[in-house]
DNA sequence: AATGTCTTTCAAAACGTTTTGAAGAGCAAT
DNA sequence: ATTGCTCTTCAAAACGTTTTGAAAGACATT
């Protein structure tokens, strides 16, 4: 059943039955109320492809699922999809997910979306330092916004947390707790999150005169596993860090899985601390110290910003940096006299 | 540049130009470069509406996904749709992830998909016992893959675990280790896989002689959270259960957890198992005894028979049932004098 | 009776492809 | 010169909407 069948029998042209269906103000009360009820009854609904071929509008927001690269499987990823659905199906707007293996393949799936007109706007995730996705969209002049930002900050929209100040807080509350030998396991170093949190790391350690030779930055692949390898190779070392800063909630519970089978306890002989605030950080044992991102507020914070493009909002309107919020739990605290080891 | 523009520009009828690019072998070959040169040139990429319009077919799959229930969260999810992305990717197609409450809005969503002609297929996630997403689609005739069976199976293409049979073979273990009180954590009550599992569970109590009246089912959230306070409430009882057969690692975690502050020692007083087998499984304290799931795996081969129902397979020979594999660590074991609780 | 102003309806064009059915060009055989 | 065949190209139709620009009808004003 298509318009032209339904105009058929309603013996009205497919303009007027069109005009009434999409609540034009010209179609007679009463020619409206058939109409409908003619769609109602043969179960008519538009073909939606029809629609936006013609109106140059596909109604539908694209993003880029890379896989391979473990991190982007944990809980971060379905929770920032599902704020953003949330807030899109307001709209009535859709997702178009298209899978891509990270690398130089990435980029291809961009362009797909962007100059097939597949999407109205994309959803760039997790940012790097320099990010050539970014430079394409500005390039294209395509419609976007990004979860974190880059480099070299245009005027495009996004949202990102300020990771700098965060992990700045978070060293210099531990130096606070008595720690001198702070390690930081860092995100996957083309991120520019990974970047920020160095640099607030950094920042903490000189300014409390532990100088630039006292840090120990290693780089972990975002997983349990990882955060589990990298805590027992630092513990295995003669002067083994005191407290270990992550970047992620899931590396974190790796690390304290470590600390405990090397006879470490947490927090007494090491603090540990994560970043995300995951749902499942307030039962791990102990309950963990993190940063607090949440997650699903920014996805709907994102699918906001992109509503707004897309109704004609100028991009460099469209930025702002999230404060992580600290939070204390018992993952950390101030270096006891160490058991002996 | 679309395809008339560059058919002028090659003084070439805008059919020869759209043959010659999709490799059709009337067109000469001499012909045939020039125009793939011309389109690499000036950068042409195909309309994709206006293709799928013309052909009838959208080259995307469609999933919903529900948000509110919180168990659709959990890194379930993510590794499905990496899954189900990865290998549609490799017949260019995407994914039509559209977001909806869990509810009556739900079956909305899916007619919307499949009415408006936005996507090929459709993946239906976590079958419920009957499950009216999959009525409406069998009467539509529309193609779906289904992760999971419903009551009455119908020939429609389906991959699932068997359930039944995972939790029957992981009763008699516990069973047989000594344990006499199992409670079964089980999933929200309207998914199948609660029911079978129930089943599974049911049928290893009584061929072992213990009388259904022995049966201790709660219904979980599947979250850690949930699982944290069921497992709470269980070990308050003036006769705790020894064993806790949870529906998913996450709520298996959440009732580690509780056992440790209740003072239980896990597994010397109380025996606590999983289902899934998640990356971080084997991290946990103690390391957990489960079912592994292969979910990416799981989505890859609802991949794969979504794109043989394309071609023209009957749903009726794209049915499978995987047995889940008991993953023994050392969350379970056999009963300990308990220690002055 | 002519003009103007609303209100309501319509036929045709447009969106950018693919497919259909036909025709032009080249050449060999009659 | 005609016929038949193959190879290559083309104009037009189709997909199902929305939008454009115009017209028809009703009614009041001159």
């Amino acid at each position: 059943m298509d318009l032209r069948e339904l105009a058929r029998r309603l013996d009205l042209s497919v303009t007027t039955v069109s005009r009434a269906l999409n609540g034009f103000p010209e179609v007679k009360e009463s020619t409206r109320r058939r109409v409908v009820e003619a769609a109602r009854e043969h179960g008519y609904v538009p073909n939606r492809l029809a629609r936006s071929l013609q109106k140059g509008r596909t109604e539908a927001v694209g993003v880029v699922l890379p896989f391979q690269f473990g991190h982007f499987t944990d809980p971060f990823f379905s929770e920032l999809l599902v704020g953003l659905g949330q807030r899109l199906h307001q709209d009535d707007l859709d997702l178009m997910v298209t899978a891509a293996p990270s690398g130089p393949e990435e980029i291809v799936a961009y362009r797909r979306m962007v100059e097939g007109r597949r999407v109205d706007a994309i959803v760039v995730g997790r940012t790097r330092r320099r990010d050539e996705r970014i430079d394409y969209l500005i390039e294209r002049g395509f419609p976007f916004v990004a979860h974190g930002r880059t480099e070299t900050d245009c005027d495009y929209a996004y949202l990102d947390m300020d990771h700098e100040r965060g992990f700045y807080e978070l060293s210099r509350r531990l130096i606070g707790l008595g720690h001198r030998r702070l390690a930081l396991i860092n995100a996957p170093e083309d991120l520019n999150l990974s970047y920020l949190r160095r640099a607030g790391y950094l920042r903490a350690l000189t300014e409390c005169g532990l100088g630039e030779e006292a840090a120990l930055v290693l780089t972990g692949d975002m997983t349990e596993q990882g955060g589990h390898v990298i805590a027992g190779q630092l513990l295995k070392l003669s002067e083994p860090p005191t407290a270990m800063v992550c970047a992620n909630d899931t590396m974190a519970v790796g690390a304290l899985r470590a600390a405990k089978q090397h006879g470490f306890d947490v927090p007494g002989d090491v603090s540990i601390t994560g970043y995300d605030d995951l749902r499942m950080s307030g039962f791990t044992e102990p309950p963990l110290t993190t940063l607090r991102q949440p997650i699903r507020k920014a996805g709907q914070a994102l699918a906001e910003k992109l509503l707004a493009l897309m109704a004609g909002a100028p991009p460099a309107e469209l930025q702002e940096l999230w404060r992580p919020e600290l939070v204390v739990r018992e993952s950390d605290g101030p270096l006891r006299a160490r058991s002996a080891a």
